[in-house]
DNA sequence: TAAATTCCGACCGCTTTTCTCGGGTATGAC
DNA sequence: GTCATACCCGAGAAAAGCGGTCGGAATTTA
C-alpha cells in the first residue's frame, strides 16, 4: 500500500463524485474545478479507477462518471489500491525469500513491513466514502459490511529500493 | 509520519546494530556491508540518529555507535521520526484551515488523513527494536513503558503538495 | 453535423529522494 | 608523534516520481 498524492487525489475526486452525483453522471471538468486538479490529471486516474470497477462511465454530452458502488460499498483503501498500484516493499528476491535470510538482520524487518502494511489496509478499508463525506472518520470507524470480505492478503507498501 | 526507502534503512541498521553490539561500539562500516547499504549514506542517516538522541558515537580506532537506550526502550516510530523529519499532509494553510472549509468535499478527506496518520504512529510506537530483533512484530505488539508515553499529537505524514 | 464528453498515449519540467565524493576531525595504539 | 581508524560534514550528481500538458480519437446527444 503506497501512499502518495495520487492517491489522495483519488480520494478527494471520489468523495466529490459521491456528494455531488445523485444518480447522475458528473463530468471530470466539474470535479476538476471543484477540486482544483487539472483535468487531463483527473483522467489519468478515473481510467485507473474505471479499470479498478470502482467507477462507471458514460460518454457524450451529459455524460459523466458514476460510482459503482453504493458510496457506504466503497472502501478507501480500494481507491488507493486501484490509482498507486503498488509494488514491492523490501527488496527480498520477488517471491522467494531467499537472499532474505542469509543476512542474519537483513529482513528481520521484512516482517514488520508487511504487518504495518496490514495495519494500514486495515484501517483503510474499514472506512467508506460514505463515512467520509458524512466525516465520520476517527476512531475504528465500525467494521462494514462490505461486497466482498476477502480483501486480507499480503499487501506490499511503499516504493521499494 | 512519513514511509520511505529512507525509514527503512535506520530500522534496518538500527536492527543490526542492536543485535550485533553487546556493549561495544559497531563501526558503520561494518553495517554497512552486512546491510548493503552505503557507507556515506548510513552516515548521513545516523547523523539524524544521533541529533535525535537514539544512538552514541565513539570516535577513533576501536569506535563506533551505540544504542542511547535498551533496545527495548527504543520505539520504530523515533527512528523514523529521526530521520525523516516529515513535513505537512494537506495543502491547506499551515495552522488555520481556512482555505480548507471552503471548497465542501476539499477537506472532507482532512480528518481521514489524520487519523490514518495517527494509526501508522500508533503501531509503530507500539513496536520497539527488540521486539524486532526477537521477531516479536505481530499483532498487537504489547503496550510498552516507553521512557514517555506523551507521543500522541497530531502527527502529519508523507509528502504534501 | 456539431458539441460535449470520455478515452488514450506520449512527453516534459520540477521537486524530492537517494546516493556519491572529497575532504575534515577526534582518538587510540604503537 | 605518527598513523590508522573511525566518525563528521557539506556540496552536488543521479535517479525517480509527481503533477501536468498536448493533441488527438472515439462515442454519444441534440
Amino acid at each position: 500500500m503506497k501512499l502518495s498524492t495520487k492517491g489522495r487525489y483519488a480520494v478527494m475526486a471520489m468523495v466529490d463524485l459521491a456528494s455531488t452525483s445523485n444518480g447522475n453522471p458528473v463530468a471530470l471538468a466539474d470535479i476538476a474545478e471543484r477540486q482544483e486538479i487539472s483535468l487531463s490529471y483527473l483522467e489519468q486516474l478515473f481510467a485507473k479507477l474505471r479499470r479498478g470497477g470502482l467507477v462507471r462511465s458514460v460518454r457524450g454530452p451529459g455524460g459523466g462518471y458514476l460510482l459503482a458502488h453504493a458510496s457506504d460499498q466503497t472502501r478507501i483503501s480500494d481507491i488507493i489500491l486501484a490509482v498507486d498500484e503498488p509494488i514491492r516493499a523490501t527488496r527480498c528476491a520477488p517471491g522467494s525469500p531467499v537472499g532474505c535470510r542469509v543476512n542474519k538482520a537483513r529482513c528481520l524487518t521484512h516482517d514488520l513491513w508487511e504487518e504495518l502494511g496490514n495495519q494500514i489496509h486495515l484501517y483503510l478499508s474499514s472506512v467508506t466514502l460514505a463515512n467520509v463525506v458524512s466525516r465520520r472518520v476517527l476512531g475504528t470507524a465500525g467494521v462494514i459490511d462490505g461486497p466482498e470480505a476477502e480483501t486480507a492478503e499480503a499487501i506490499p507498501m511503499v516504493a521499494a529500493q
